[in-house]
DNA sequence: AAAAAAAGTTAGTCTTATCTAAAAAATTAT
DNA sequence: ATAATTTTTTAGATAAGACTAACTTTTTTT
């Protein structure tokens, strides 16, 4: 159906349209895909071309409805693979992503709608991140930041936004995992730090620290 | 490491290389890749200056050790990814082959090592073709056409060379399938046709149709 | 052994997806 | 409201892989 590059681009610009205001800059696109901006303008009128997307000179990309579809079937193939990745083959939660990258593109219908049932229809990535149905459909909840909840919130770590050796051991030492019930004791307006309780013991976190966990709530 | 397009012809020069007495010709390539000759000829130029073949001007081209270890993981990638959507996913045999076709160029060494892993190590891929290991050894048997068994043989049925529907219906209709045990019990030399017992039960068959099922002895 | 046919190569073109450098438009700062 | 800066687009170039048409080499036929 369409290039490698072009499901890409197309989910590439899906992901930031849940950030952007308005239209998307094409050096946001550029940014994400990493490619010059002058890539990126041949692409987004190919695009257009193929009534993926609405470009506007120098305003910005949406997808219509025809691209965001498209993009949906991405952001599926790719968040299914990466369940498989980590369940079946017991690959590690930061492993799976580059292979997902490949694999997204693989062109069958039926291959990822078998792999979904093999996998039994999982709702979320490894990531927290909610898998779309066939039509594109998602059902599940959005992930939040931690620091996004309020005082007496609570939920389920799903996944961290940063992955740095440093951050993943000040977890650890916490005992604090993917799937750990989180609750929010208190919280502090003046710098957005937190208590919070997991599996009976208590942490005091900074505003950065809960930045960087995403909650099922 | 190497683009799709490369594994792609170093994979047909290396099934061309099986049954080619000396090199492999051009016009065999563009057959096989379903292309023009004349991008063949730009094609193995390219892969001669990075060792991957021997090619000579007018007279053909040969894998060099580099080039045919390459060819033999792309070919153990295909045929284990045929065992996983055969055996993992449910796929019909006929399915399997196009979409192993996209899969096997998946760049990651580790995740064919876990598939492998996962499908505890198959020998044979569902058409009978032999899957080489990590360093590309084939220790098993390679298949053979029934039409080659000599009277007292017995094997095992591991794949069809043709598959029109008139040929599976025929076979269908004597419960011969893939894993059916078969024993030569009369080979005539006039016409190659062939006496066989397949589960207690004999059938009369001609040579044409010993020539399209394989067999593991 | 010459002529004809087939096989293979070269030259030049095309498409896709990139890039750099220069120009134009939009935004921000003064 | 200008000027400076940033963003975006255009123009032209490049690389991979494929094609057609023309040419050369090899093989087959007479
Ligand atoms: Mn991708
Ligand atoms: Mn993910
Ligand atoms: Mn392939
Ligand atoms: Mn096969």
């Amino acid at each position: 159906m369409y290039s490698k590059s072009e499901e890409n681009y197309l989910k590439a610009i899906y992901h930031l349209e849940a950030i952007a205001k308005h239209g998307v800059s094409t050096n946001a696109i550029a940014g994400e895909m990493e490619t010059k901006p002058s890539s990126v303008t041949d692409m987004v009128k190919k695009l257009a071309d193929k009534q993926l997307v609405n470009y506007v000179k120098y305003k910005g990309t949406t997808l219509t409805e025809k691209g965001k579809k498209a993009a949906l079937g991405v952001v599926r193939k790719h968040r299914i693979w990466e369940v498989f990745l980590l369940e079946t083959l017991d690959f590690q939660w930061d492993e799976v992503h580059d292979i997902a990258e490949q694999l997204e593109h693989i062109k069958s219908q039926e291959l990822i709608n078998r792999l979904d049932k093999f996998l039994d229809y999982p709702d979320y990535d490894p990531h927290g991140d909610p898998i779309p149905d066939k039509n594109g459909n998602i059902k599940s909840a959005e992930k939040k930041l931690l620091a996004e909840l309020k005082k007496g919130n609570q939920g389920q770590l799903v996944g961290v936004r940063e992955t740095s050796p440093d951050f993943l051991q000040f977890l650890d030492k916490r005992s604090i995992a993917i799937g750990s019930k989180i609750k929010v004791l208190g919280k502090e307006f003046f710098d957005g730090s937190m208590v919070i309780q997991v599996q009976g013991e208590q942490f005091f976190i900074s505003k950065k620290i809960a930045e960087n966990l995403y909650i099922h709530i």
